[in-house]
DNA sequence: TAGATTAAGGTCAAAGATGGTCAAAGTCAA
DNA sequence: TTGACTTTGACCATCTTTGACCTTAATCTA
């Protein structure tokens, strides 16, 4: 079991248990899972970023802290708000990282999450230069959100 | 006997004990049947295909895995025959009567099918040339079907 | 209160751990 | 002999773990 998984797991139980909102300290983390402090960053800047609907502020210094926000939107404005975001490309970890928050964010369900993976995935536009795909991607990924509204 | 088949006897076996789904190491298997482990790749490309009705994802990196998922059940053959029948190039006219035709067998819901739609529209694969729409169609198309098991 | 000290957190790149791809070489049956 | 399937291996891509070095904030101390 990977050490990123577990730490992303505390995290995540924390901010459930807090309602929405977790105050962590870097070192506390990092000595609780006995990895090196910056792991801590690599977990929050690969599990919580804004793209998985996170809000995350810190302070250093005395008393510093790193606090994480699970952002709520209601599934519509959710949406375009996703529409928003893409832009005319995206990569596929975004993509899937987007997907993921629709899915949590109950905007959509599970199978259409699964579709929509489907549809925007490597194997789905293998067919494509690899310079094209992410145009694609974008493309493939707002049209099925606009049909989903 | 071919390293091959008894590669993938042993990934069956898995499945039937694990009830259908599998977690295997790349390296370790290869370890274990002494072969390369590209021969991993081989076997399951071969024999754990999509087409034969197996889902496998897989991850890199520290503590990667290889996930195979078999998926079976009744309306689950109309798709596996779509899957079969789309080849490796669809124009949008067939590729809308086959979703119809899911929908109409209840192999699929509306849902589904307004996804399918909007993933292989021409508004959605605009960004490609058009030579090469047909051949993403069927790629996306495909990928959507298998991932609905 | 300026400066030193201490207590956090941030960055980034290297090293490590897996899996992926592709084409060449080998095997075997029709 | 040929064509399909199998076996190998060199090289590639991606994710995780670590650690050296940097920045910022709070608190002492002279």
């Amino acid at each position: 079991m990977r050490v990123s998984d577990i730490i992303a797991g505390f995290i995540d139980d924390m901010l459930n248990q807090l309602g929405g909102t977790a105050e962590l300290q870097r070192a506390e983390l990092a000595t609780r899972f006995n990895c090196v402090p910056s792991q801590i960053n690599y977990v929050i800047s690969t599990r919580f970023s804004p793209e998985h609907g996170y809000i995350v502020e810190s302070r250093r210094g005395g008393g510093g802290f790193i606090r994480i926000t699970r952002v709520e939107m209601e599934p519509e404005k959710l949406i375009m708000h996703t529409v928003n975001a893409i832009g005319d490309e995206i990569d596929i970890n975004s993509c899937s990282a987007l997907i993921a928050n629709l899915l949590q964010g109950g905007a959509i369900s599970e199978l259409q999450a699964r579709l929509m993976l489907s549809a925007t995935g490597n194997n789905a536009l293998r067919p494509a230069r690899v310079e094209q795909r992410d145009t694609l991607r974008a493309s493939i990924f707002k049209q099925m959100l606009i049909n989903t509204l």
